[in-house]
DNA sequence: GACGCTCTAA
């Protein structure tokens, strides 16, 4: 039978299917395709397999209806190399049958494979239409190198240019795209161009102004936001929760969200610990450990993780190892919390022990941050021989090329050791240009043993680097005069400061007192 | 015609 000629035969489900019930002319494609819908809707598609196992045994070639179908079955079935043939094997794969190998890429973390699969979209006849663009413009909020960070204007421009017209969801995508790049004006003008925002877009927008600071366009957004929901409060709190000026709104939400009867979620808790460690307010984090204890979040391994990093921020670092080992699962992210609070709290050679121990007991495969807790542990502990094994090993046994705060981090490991020339020699044998923190690592090296001469090289490298007027590198170059008594030196950057209208915020610290938490800047008095 | 959007740890 040719395709398109089909005979119908309705069939009823859900009942026990027999292979020859569902073939017996050889291939019925109405009954067939029925059938597969049939375990596609199910919970267990993976018994749907077995139809495609049998198509195969009698050489029955989908068309493109029951290809798609196939694929969709094995996506859901979890099995992405049998999607992937069957995908293979269309003559012309449409643009739905990309969109569902991308999703299903996409879905598992292969990146990479939904990358090439919408490069071969792109030179393929079909054209991407609305999913593919979203799709696009999600991958742009993932990292990966291979992805321009201006691939949301990219994508832009292609929609515009083609007959796809956007709904919320793309507009949606679009914006956070924009936002997540760092481009929050474009995002604010695709935004605007919506004529009826729903919560999604609003959180988007919001997380965007957050994450650039810009806290009162996103306080501003949020009070716009008639459908708030739990995720729009958990945006804000987690936006709040970053910057020690505004971590204790992050309480207030956390309050108001409950007294309008949305439940905090993990992520709830996620922030509202972040925002702990932030003000490092370990009796607060306890308590709201005592609330987590109630729900049944307790077990979940991102919430473990903030736990681990709030109680060794706050220097409670037996309390952090308390909850690492009551986690029932660890993953990288709890071992380098761990690693990370031994290093940041005077017992480095424990962080390298238990380093160590993930690679060779556990085989949990580092990353590039449990590659800078354990680099800043050697720089602790003055390891320097050893700094260098772990720096190398990074290439050599994991394929991570050290990104410039690995090349920081060694500059600062050799620098605090002394070894100031070697550190230059270090920082001009890279082959990516030193970013402006190798050299405030040198910088902060001079610094602590007093050679002004080079301090003077390496501030000059930052000036030149940040044209922004970020005062850091100022200060530290007036420090390291001031360290070594030269004051002439000190009062000639305080001048080069004045001219170029660089100027250093007030420190200011937050203690907790009865009446709640309470900031305080240099020479204020009660 | 089942595919696409927002918040979550180091």
């Amino acid at each position: 039978m040719k395709n398109g000629k089909l005979r119908i035969r309705p069939l009823t489900f859900p009942f026990t299917l027999s292979l020859n019930q569902v073939f017996p002319p050889k291939d019925d494609s109405i009954s067939l395709s029925s059938a597969l819908q049939h375990y596609i809707a199910s919970d267990s598609p993976s018994q749907g397999q077995k139809i495609h196992t049998h198509l195969l045994k009698i050489g029955f070639i989908p068309n493109t209806n029951i290809s798609i179908k196939l694929i969709i079955l094995h996506i859901k079935s979890g099995c992405l190399s049998f999607a992937r043939q069957v995908f293979d094997q269309m003559s012309k794969p449409t643009v739905s049958a990309y969109n569902y190998m991308i999703t299903g890429y996409l879905k598992q973390g292969h990146i990479e494979e939904s990358l090439n699969l919408i490069h071969k979209l792109v030179f393929s006849n079909e054209k991407p239409d609305g999913f593919t663009f979203s799709m696009i413009l999600k991958l742009s909020t993932t990292s990966s190198n291979r992805i321009p960070s201006d691939i949301g204007k990219q994508v832009h421009t292609q929609i515009l240019k083609s007959n796809v017209e956007p709904d919320d969801v793309l507009f949606t995508a679009l914006v956070d795209s924009y936002a997540k790049n760092g481009k929050v004006g474009y995002a604010r003008t695709v935004f605007d161009m919506m004529l009826e925002k729903n919560v999604v877009c609003s959180t988007a927008m919001i997380s965007g102004y957050m994450k650039q600071g810009c806290v009162r366009n996103a306080e501003d957004i949020f009070e716009k936001t008639f459908d708030k929901d739990t995720v729009v409060f958990n945006a804000m709190i987690e936006g709040y929760s970053k910057l020690l000026e505004t971590a204790k709104r992050s309480f207030e939400f956390y309050i108001d969200m409950q007294r309008l009867n949305f439940h905090p979620t993990i992520s709830t808790f996620v922030s509202v610990i972040g925002a702990c460690s932030v003000l490092s307010a370990f009796e607060l984090g306890q308590q709201v450990q005592t609330q987590i204890m109630k729900t049944m979040f307790f077990t979940d391994v991102k919430l473990g993780s903030a736990l681990i990093d709030m109680y060794s921020k706050c220097g409670r670092i037996e309390d952090a190892r308390g909850i690492f080992n009551h986690m029932p699962e660890k993953n990288v992210f709890s071992w380098t919390s761990m690693i990370d609070g031994y290093g940041k709290n005077g017992n480095p050679h424990k962080a390298l022990e238990l380093f160590n121990k993930m690679q060779r007991e556990l085989r949990i495969k580092p990353n590039y941050v449990t590659f800078l807790s354990a680099l800043s542990a050697c720089g602790h502990a003055g390891l320097v021989a050893k700094g260098w094994e772990i720096f190398e090993s990074m290439e050599r046994n994991y394929s991570l090329k050290p990104r410039m705060e690995h090349y920081a981090c060694m500059v600062d490991l050799l620098g605090r050791a002394g070894s100031l020339h070697q550190a230059l020699e270090f920082i001009l044998g890279m082959t990516e240009k030193p970013g402006s923190d190798v050299w405030g690592a040198l910088l902060g090296a001079c610094r602590l043993h007093g050679d002004v001469q080079m301090a003077g090289v390496a501030a000059n490298e930052i000036f030149k680097l940040s044209s922004d007027g970020r005062p850091g590198a100022y200060v530290a170059l007036s420090n390291t005069f001031a360290a070594a008594g030269k004051w002439e030196g000190v009062s000639e950057v305080r001048e080069l400061m004045k001219e170029r209208g660089v100027s250093k915020d007030t420190g200011r610290s937050w203690v907790g007192t009865n009446s709640g938490l309470c900031g305080f800047h240099v020479g204020q008095k009660m």
